[in-house]
DNA sequence: TTAGACTCTGAAACCGGTTTCAAGAACGCT
DNA sequence: AGCGTTCTTGAAACCGGTTTCAGAGTCTAA
């Protein structure tokens, strides 16, 4: 209450000796209070009964009880608001009420959304998730899995890389139930949740080819081996060879750190297609679509006069840019509702074959793609 | 040691009564061949030595210890794979080396990018992020702080609502340090990390007046006791006064259910400034941002010229709406990494008065300011 | 009245670690 | 050789719960 009043701004962007180091900080006197929580034990005491019966009382036994008896013991867990422990709860039992939750990158919105879905979904069912950021580095999935498992976690939810598939057959190992979401991994005995991602890039295909576009362009990170690259990767080439040779589709692989040569991609499209309507750009996901979109600016490119453009994922802002961007919108809420539901019906104790869920993506049609010709 | 070669794997997986509904699914035989981890009696009894041997190995006292002995701990760990359990080792030390991360509101970009720093940083610490998100639904503080403390997690890093304080007041209870950010609870004592409310909002403020705007329009959520937001009103006010009378400027509160209000307060203002260069709007966080953007392209104003607009935080998005849209750049990511070492200093033993740490804002002028007159 | 069945409760073992404490070995010293 | 230190190690208690198992009561039937 006193310290309130003293407003101190730190001017020095903040001096840490942190972290890896343990620079040993002078441990003064701690002047926290400091109520430990209540135990077990102390309710017993207060109760006047044994720890079983508390035990008993807690996990619903009550059939088995006095009501005189659990009439005491419930005072006295009110009394010391005694909350049990769910780490000692677990070393007996092995389970948890854990769910860990690797991400691929937490910068990206979708993974966010699927972040969002599962969170929500497991807390409904009591369980705490606990998190684990790749940043997009793979080297970490065996890091994740391990640190995740140390906790004894009851499930996982993998939104990984798909780098190191032995990394993530070990979440398996110990038979813990384990959801793929997006990235599929081959010989894993997992249930798997993800968008329909060929249906996906149908819809975008054929939107394009149905208001007159005919050259195409597939925008995309490195497919290099990741399953829902390639999927979507593979079934613009199958689309675009069912129109041919009216129409014709090239992939081209963008990577953050060479702007320009995305930008070249498209100058060329457009210089192929003097005789057609209008280039138009399916792109692979949502940072390509931020990427394809930065770059039409520099162009000085109008959305939909210049060229067409489809963008992958839903994002707050495709109705504000330019004449609006059509996008293909995944459910990524749902995604992520999905794949907590999978895992919580496994952990009832519920056993079945892998499954595969596939939801469909919509297509939202804006300025971008509306105007043909 | 007798007792050590046999090995029995209860196939019955525990019937508990536990999680709300007790829907009974069919619990078919178990197939998973289910490796049980290793535990530390199995290390001792491979390397042929006691558990607290072991023990002495794993927390590196090495220094006690024979170095045939270590060598051969440290083979059997390896052989076994063993990794120590957290939750065990909790239990007897009292901290588990968890941090429970409560967030306001994981669809805000801001609590998003809050969240990956402190990940982040925890991680590099050795520290597993244990997450919560409130959806905004302020109720539920209380309940978040009680089930994370339940897990005995070290600290927390609390992105709240504001709304119960005394719920906030409950986790510092147990004598566990506690980080608020961006959100501040006057009696706490707590450290405090956001941004420099009132520094950002001047920021904006002068640079408006500077490029010749008069008529101001402050776009917020409902201010309702929420700090930061009544920081940042405050300051709009404050900065106005300093330029009356030739600048005036009023807040409006934006509610995300009536977006006709806002077309109407954005009319309003442009109609009352016929002889004033132009009229300008800065919001007062990220979802105002987008949703003032929206009413602008919902009028068909073009951004810069019929309105300048100043968007709070910076957004992937902000340079590709119209003529590029100026922002408030929030160092996020420091916020989230400064919050967890702050935590993790009070983590190491370090103790001291809370601290308050304000980060600057950036000002990123674009289109939508540029052109002034 | 007593045997048997059934109900309710508590003592103790257990989960997987850490930590205390004491025993035993090795060593130095007179 | 005898004694006191120091060093290394293991047995056992402990953390906070759950679960087994056995014992104490109660009730019914012979």
């Amino acid at each position: 209450m006193r310290a309130a009043s003293l407003k101190l701004v730190s001017r020095k962007p903040y001096h840490s000796a942190m972290s890896t180091r343990p620079t040993r900080p002078v441990p003064t006197h701690t002047p926290a209070p400091a109520t430990p929580r209540a135990t077990i034990a102390d309710v017993a005491r207060v109760a006047g009964v044994s720890k079983a019966t508390v035990s008993r009382v807690l996990n619903r036994r009550t059939d088995l009880l006095t009501p005189d008896i659990a009439a005491r013991v419930d005072a006295a867990i009110a009394a010391l608001a005694y909350v049990p422990s769910p780490m000692a709860q677990g070393l007996k039992r092995g389970r948890s009420r854990l769910i860990g939750l690797v991400v691929a990158d937490i910068t990206n919105p979708y993974s966010v959304a699927v972040l969002r879905g599962a969170e929500k979904a497991c807390q409904e069912a009591g369980y705490l998730v606990m998190l684990f950021n790749l940043s997009n580095e793979s080297g970490r999935e065996r890091e994740a899995i391990e640190a995740l498992s140390s906790y004894q976690v009851d499930g996982f939810i993998l939104n990984t890389l798909g780098g190191e598939a032995r990394a993530v057959a070990e979440a398996t190992r110990h038979g813990k139930p384990v959801v793929l979401v997006d990235r599929r991994h081959p010989g894993m005995q997992a249930d798997f949740v993800s968008l329909d991602n060929a249906g996906a890039v149908r819809l975008g295909v054929e939107h394009l080819v149905d208001t007159g576009h005919q050259q195409l362009l597939y925008v995309t990170e490195p497919v290099a081996g990741v399953s829902s690259r390639e999927e979507r990767n593979a079934a613009f080439h199958s689309c675009v060879a069912a129109h041919a040779p009216q129409v014709t589709g090239h992939t081209f692989e963008s990577t953050a750190d060479n702007p320009q040569a995305l930008d070249a991609a498209l100058q060329t499209l457009r210089a192929q297609t003097t005789n057609t309507p209008r280039p138009a750009v399916l792109c692979g996901n949502a940072v390509i679509t931020l990427r394809v979109a930065a770059a039409v600016a520099r162009l000085g490119w109008l959305l939909g006069r210049d060229v067409a453009l489809i963008g992958f994922d839903e994002t707050e802002w495709a109705p504000l840019v330019g004449p609006g961007l059509s996008t293909l919108a995944q459910p990524t809420d749902d995604l992520g509702r999905l794949a907590a539901q999978c895992l919580l019906e496994r952990l009832q104790g519920l056993v079945m074959a892998p499954r595969q869920i596939l939801l469909p993506a919509e297509l939202v049609v804006r300025g971008s793609t509306r105007a043909a010709g």
